[in-house]
DNA sequence: AAATGTTTACCGACTA
DNA sequence: TAGTCGGTAAACATTT
């Protein structure tokens, strides 16, 4: 197909919108990937017109870097130097007709219907699902995923099922629970972090079924002998084989999990149809600090504030439109975070069932009366991470051992939160833990 | 601090 | 005419 050579046009503005230029550069590549400052060299090398107002394009190619699903964002492994690389989602190569950049077939988007699996495994991805077997394996529960090209081919492709399935999540949804701040946040809203828990584990669960089901020989590889082992039993989530319980798998968990938030978390994680499709950043800290909505917030910024007539020509908010006035529309073909909020079932915490000085099903012992205040342990919850500074939460997310070497117990029950956030933190922690045999 | 990444908002052109 | 798409600005978050 033809491209465009090295300063075919001048410095005349392309024909190319930002998407084919990227995706031109991208595909200029031998593996398919490039870092963003490659990609800004690729397109002032050939296309003199962008080698003025760097910060305007920039700026928009950073955007449509982001917004648009056909661009996934690949992180870069440890050893290497840098920020990620950015590839093609491996479905979209019909973008664009004829496979010329000059014109457009469709907006792509990962919940385009998608019967079965892709053939051919686009290269581009191959580091990247390696790079997920290895950095997030354990995190959703996959066990040992080996480096030979059959599994990550595995990975790439159940990853192919999770999107096509899975319509609001055009990235590999990494999990994202950061610490929070003290005194930033205050108290985790129960409602706001079972969204975020309803998140995590849609994304994870979805992403588990499109493995078991292919462990399983539904869709590839049947009668695979390595059907089952790279798997690990998740609760909640029916296995395909005969199921062998882990050991954190107790009665406990079992009897609990009917009437817990994770079993209704359990019945609600797919996202309902019509629901909008985002990629949000749903760290827990987004969510809790309602920075969903900066809409309303800068609306009642501005109302209280004497300098509002000093605020942007461009970015007016428009807070009331005059009567009769055409109104400008909605976008609602763009992310829209409160939208996607609501879309997620409102939780009404159930009482409380957890120990809060114990996650479920572990083998803390749980005393018949309440312990006094210095023992037990401190145990982490998203609750006791809004206490906690980021190297706690880090030290504890890399060894599941909690910090001992602060005096301080950070442990601040709260009867309203924590069957939540014990549901949600116990799930992580088992994630983490889960290991088969 | 600078580069990179995410999201919202608005506008105009195009299209079904 | 409503919906879609591309471009731009801007605010803000995250990572190096």
């Amino acid at each position: 197909m033809p491209r465009p050579g090295r300063d075919s046009y001048g410095e005349q503005k392309p024909p190319y919108s930002y998407i084919a230029l990227t995706a031109m550069a991208i595909q200029s590549s031998p593996n398919k990937m490039m870092s963003l400052s490659e990609i800004y060299r690729y397109i002032m090398d050939r296309f003199p017109f962008y080698r003025a107002n760097t910060q305007r394009w920039q700026n928009s190619l950073r955007h449509n870097l982001s917004f648009n699903d056909c661009f996934v964002k690949i992180p870069r492994r440890g050893d290497q130097p840098g920020k990620g690389l950015w590839g093609l989602h491996p479905t979209c190569g019909e973008m664009f007709e004829n496979g010329s950049f000059l014109r457009r077939r469709k907006r792509f988007k990962t919940d385009f219907p998608q019967s079965g699996i892709q053939n051919g495994v686009n290269p581009s991805m191959m580091s990247h699902y390696q790079h997920m077997s290895h950095n997030y394996g354990k995190e959703i529960g996959l066990n040992i995923i080996g480096e030979t090209q059959i599994e990550r081919n595995r990975i790439y492709q159940a990853h192919q099922q999770f999107l096509s399935h899975q319509p609001r999540f055009g990235t590999f949804p990494t999990p994202r629970y950061t610490p929070m701040k003290p005194g930033v946040i205050g108290h985790p809203n129960p409602e706001t972090t079972a969204a975020a828990v309803a998140y995590f584990r849609s994304a994870m669960t979805g992403f588990r079924n499109a493995m078991n089901k292919m462990a399983a020989g539904d869709v590839i590889n049947p009668g695979s002998d390595v059907k089952y082992s790279m798997f690990n039993s998740v609760p909640g989530i029916p296995p395909f084989t005969p199921h062998q319980p882990h050991p954190t798998d107790s009665k406990e968990i079992e009897r609990s999990s009917s009437v817990s938030p994770s079993s209704d978390e359990e019945n609600h994680t797919s996202p309902p149809e019509n629901s909008p499709k985002s990629k949000i950043n749903f760290s827990i800290e987004n969510i809790i600090s309602g920075r969903f909505s900066p809409k309303e917030s800068k609306l009642r910024e501005e109302s209280d504030s004497p300098t509002s007539t000093q605020r942007s020509k461009k970015r007016s908010l428009n807070p009331v439109d005059p009567p009769n006035a055409k109104r400008s529309r909605n976008d609602f073909d763009r992310a829209s975070t409160p939208r996607m909020l609501d879309a997620f079932p409102k939780v009404i915490p159930p009482k409380p069932l957890i120990h809060p000085w114990g996650f479920p099903g572990t083998s803390t012992p749980k005393p018949t009366n309440p312990p006094p205040s210095t023992q037990p342990p401190p145990q982490f919850s998203l609750h006791t991470m809004a206490h906690s500074r980021p190297s706690d939460y880090t030290s504890f997310y890399k060894t599941g051992i909690p910090r001992q070497d602060s005096n301080e117990s950070r442990y601040i029950p709260s009867p309203e939160t924590d069957d939540v956030t014990f549901s949600a933190f116990a799930k992580l922690k088992r994630f983490t833990e889960l290991q088969v045999q």
